[in-house]
DNA sequence: TGATAATGTGCAATCGATTGTATTTGTATT
DNA sequence: AATACAAATACAATCGATTGCACATTATCA
């Protein structure tokens, strides 16, 4: 039933013209005369004709597509990343294609190739939580694509990066428990090789120093912070001889994770044990208690790195490559820290 | 920079043969015998050879791509039926190109030419809420292009569909209501030309019909049924002479953003008001009390719509455009609903 | 050894659009 | 009316991979 689609052939033979004509008529050039075009566009009309952009691409050897990888289309931060990606990227007339790592580094190899062989103008990427070695994207570096890098990143790449400043931001998180009278307080952290991990134990531990509370080897445990790493670290911690009054957690997920248990426990938040997590997860509001938390603003970071992605893409000289933008991120204070 | 790509025709070149002999080489064919192809795996790493799918695409005339609209992807549903889309999609070798039509109509209608310009297999779409007129998808049926609708859809397309049974789903939540000790319930609807909208308003009133509750117009509010929509339509409520005991709410957001208002007015919930909602969106669960909400499982949707569509694609001649699957949803009972 | 059948490669056209160069058509100038 | 020059269009190669058909090489058997 499917009649095969008009091409350019088929306008150029019903006006018994060049197709090179009709392709110069169609981008509007000034090589032909606007009799032409308007016959041209007409008979398009009628043939129902598509650019066929598989074909345009081709010659023109790009692909007017950008390859997005996130660990998670699902988890609410990546999917925010990915509307503000779509919001920059739709205005310019890019194409996304979009993949998930699922936080595996086999996978996220795999899918390397597939955008390469795929031709995409651009990436960017959020690698997982296995990736330590990144041999994989600095190839793509040395292949000349422009890539940016958000959220996640590591050191050894040299391509743009769009972050929050994690330190900064855990630092005013874990200075907001101490100016509420927390005295010890226990931090879950993430796997400390992902860069957005270590900056965080990094700020919570430089609060701590600034304010004069001591850095406790034993207050901090290490996950990868799923749902059943906030209960097992809530459970090891109603182990400790003596309860911490206060936990910054690195995400909002182990953080109502762990607040769940704690409450089933029969400990009172803030009351017994203030928490502050990371992200702002739309959770975190309806929460009872709201969960103080710090805001990841997903949606800008999106917009941001394709701004900086499409403007490297479009101009390969400048120098833009290697930037490292921050994007402000505040702390939402609700009911969980605040006694 | 940039070193331009390996092609086959280098492969070739340096090994002094044919590249269509290269290309058979590369897809295994046959024809090759074995030691030329070991050659050409070589030369193919050596020059750190990358296929160009675009080229190939184009000679086969497929894109092995599927194209998938959404309203938005930051919704929880949506996004995990993404998931489930990329679950099959990737197995079966299909990049995804995922848009957002923002539930805007105009937007829905462009998105539909660029992915046909883009030459997809196949699309996957869950229509707008503005979309009332599907001439834009009847268009794209009418060329042959496999598609497959999910959640929301529309009467005037032949293309299958994998919905939940929305009027039974409903049915089931309403008749929990009533079961529970509700006499009078509200039903917070969403625009009555969105099928699944109908669906449940349908469901609602048949659950009351067949347990003897009268159905009245004045306890029927529609909305788009976003946050703010929750919050005026339960402030009606408050300015009816009488309070219901139950609300059915047709999503998830706009109940919970009614059940926060409800209580910051002292309105006890489940005491005063029972409220179910619909989706089982994440928040659900740990709203306090948490809500009881039909599951709509994106995820199984996903990876159904995804198997038909890819089924249609592969066997065009098949008879199985024409499908609709009814994926099982079942009702999540938690506190806001049992006194 | 010569004829016949497999098996392995090369040639050339093709997918649809783009673009540098050549050619035709049209207009202006003297 | 002839020449010059500009405007409009046609020709042909190209992007990279695929594929039907022809050709060449090797193997097989009488």
């Amino acid at each position: 039933m499917k009649k095969k689609k008009a091409t350019i052939h088929d306008i150029a033979r019903e006006l018994k013209i060049d197709p090179s004509t009709v392709s110069r008529a169609l981008s509007n050039s000034s090589r032909v005369k606007q009799k032409t075009k308007d016959l041209v566009d007409e008979m398009a009309k009628k043939l129902g004709y598509q650019p066929n952009i598989m074909a345009s691409n081709l010659r023109k050897n790009r692909s007017n597509t950008i390859g997005v990888i996130v660990p998670r289309i699902s988890r609410h931060f990546f999917s925010s990343v990915i509307e503000g990606i779509d919001e920059i990227a739709y205005g310019k007339g890019y194409n996304l294609v979009i993949c998930q790592s699922k936080d595996e580094i086999m996978r996220e190899k795999d899918l390397i190739k597939t955008l390469l062989a795929n031709q995409v103008d651009g990436v960017l990427i959020s690698i997982s939580m296995e990736t330590q070695s990144v041999e994989h994207l600095i190839q793509l570096e040395e292949k000349g694509i422009p890539m940016v890098l958000f959220d996640r990143m590591h050191d050894d790449l040299k391509s743009s990066k769009v972050v929050i400043d994690d330190c900064d931001a855990s630092f005013q998180a874990t200075k907001h428990l101490i100016k509420n009278g927390a005295k010890s307080i226990a931090h879950f952290a993430g796997p400390t090789d992902v860069s957005i991990y270590s900056g965080r134990l990094n700020g919570y531990r430089k609060a701590l120093e600034k304010y004069g509370l001591k850095f406790k080897e034993e207050l901090i445990l290490t996950s990868r912070l799923m749902d059943e790493d906030g209960i097992s670290c809530a459970l090891e911690l109603l182990n400790l001889p003596q309860l911490p009054d206060a936990i910054f957690v690195a995400n909002d997920i182990a953080a109502i994770a762990a607040m769940k248990l704690l409450k089933s426990k029969g400990i009172r938040i803030p009351e017994d044990v203030a928490i502050v997590g990371f992200s702002n997860e739309p959770i975190a509001s309806v929460m009872e208690p709201s969960l103080t938390t710090m805001d990841q603003p997903g949606f800008d970071i999106g917009k941001e790195a394709t701004r900086l992605l499409i403007d490297y893409i479009e101009n390969p000289d400048h120098k833009l490559n290697n930037q490292k933008v921050v994007i402000e991120s505040t702390l939402i204070v609700r009911e969980s820290s605040v006694k």
